[in-house]
DNA sequence: ACATTTGTTAACCGAATGGTTAAACTAAAT
DNA sequence: ATTTAGTTTAACCATTCGGTTAACAAATGT
């Protein structure tokens, strides 16, 4: 017999897992609860994945794998900065509203184990951001720019993008906007946010 | 006898139960973990606060009370526009340097619960920003900054002062830098926020 | 047809955990 | 000195939870 997708067990672990661990944290989440999400008994969730731990490490990883590499190829590509900071946030905040746990999932979880970034450092898809930074201290350079530091740039434009996400129950509290509101205003930060930017940066 | 600040239990617990809590959130802390950093046993911890949720809201609401009122005032005062920024961002910041687990805690507590943001919104001191909001909307009019959505300046304030708290770990490992480096970052936003975003909203 | 491997389940186990109890200690009030 | 109210502790309890076991079922290979 061939597998189906829906038959698949150990993707729909992963599934089950990806969902309760999003929402509970590795330590808010109960392996029953996974494995009823899953429809599955609980001895098969240490089967197929030998223990919590690492179940948590597979949901990690593919979460992180769908992260990272996004940003990376965008980073690294040769587009002129206006393009690539279109690129970037506009790519990136369209690929959030798709899955909006991600960032609050990875962010959270390295915290509570920051010695874990070492690890995900080594791996290839890792972004790089040696090329943007010297993109934009040419640029700076040249005076084509205001004078910013390349790093805080970095940061600005992940702040600006991600945090809508991650805050999204207090922002919400903040604005008085209801959820309709709320996806409206990230909805049209995929325009804004780089307008903000560049506005910041071009004279 | 009067109580000393040193010796009253029922600080030290809430003290030592914020560490545990900002570190380890709702689930990862164990009521043991907590007696022991306050240097008392377990069962005093019932004593003052009754259960684990009790003492989890005191700390929640302790930590979230010391947030709230500094945007509040800030946001309030008659200042003019690029004077609030300054002051926003550079207060926010230098009073996060000194807390730097407390958005963390209070934004992902918040994310795990959602609903509570309603409990909080009633709250005297909740962040109310209207006033900010016409005093933008002012501005735009009469043609003297660009033209921007106060909701998305206000959330884009927000996201450049908290964000690289919060996602430190990921942040440390994009940049590279170490951890001296990182805080020498976070310092020297301080400045650094407010003169992009002032640059991203003038003409 | 039979044997072997792979997938799945119900029942169970030991450890950890939040919470309770009852007794003991302390210090001020009577 | 005795009472009283507040504080602290050790021991205990019930439940939850991650993980294991052993038996069974379904697929696969020979």
């Amino acid at each position: 017999m061939v597998k189906t997708k829906d038959n698949n067990t150990e993707d729909n672990i992963l599934e089950a897992a990806k969902n309760i661990f999003q929402r509970k944290g590795m330590f808010g989440a109960r392996m029953q609860e996974i494995a009823n999400e899953a429809g599955i008994n609980k001895a098969l969730l240490h089967y197929y994945y030998r223990s919590k731990q690492l179940l948590f490490e597979a949901v990690f990883k593919q979460a992180f794998g769908l992260m990272a590499p996004k940003i990376n190829e965008i980073l690294n590509s040769d587009l002129e900065l206006e393009t690539k900071i279109k690129s970037l946030t506009h790519n990136y905040i369209s690929f959030v509203i798709k899955h909006p746990y991600l960032p609050t999932f990875v962010i959270h979880e390295l915290n509570s184990n920051p010695d874990f970034v070492k690890v995900l450092i080594t791996e290839k898809n890792f972004p790089n951001i040696t090329v943007f930074k010297k993109q934009v201290e040419a640029l700076v350079e040249e005076g084509k720019i205001k004078s910013i530091n390349a790093d805080q740039l970095f940061v600005n434009i992940l702040s600006l993008t991600i945090f809508p996400f991650i805050a999204s129950p207090l922002l919400k509290g903040f604005t008085r906007l209801d959820d309709a509101a709320y996806n409206k205003l990230l909805e049209d930060r995929k325009e804004a946010v780089s307008d903000f930017i560049i506005n910041a940066i071009k004279f």
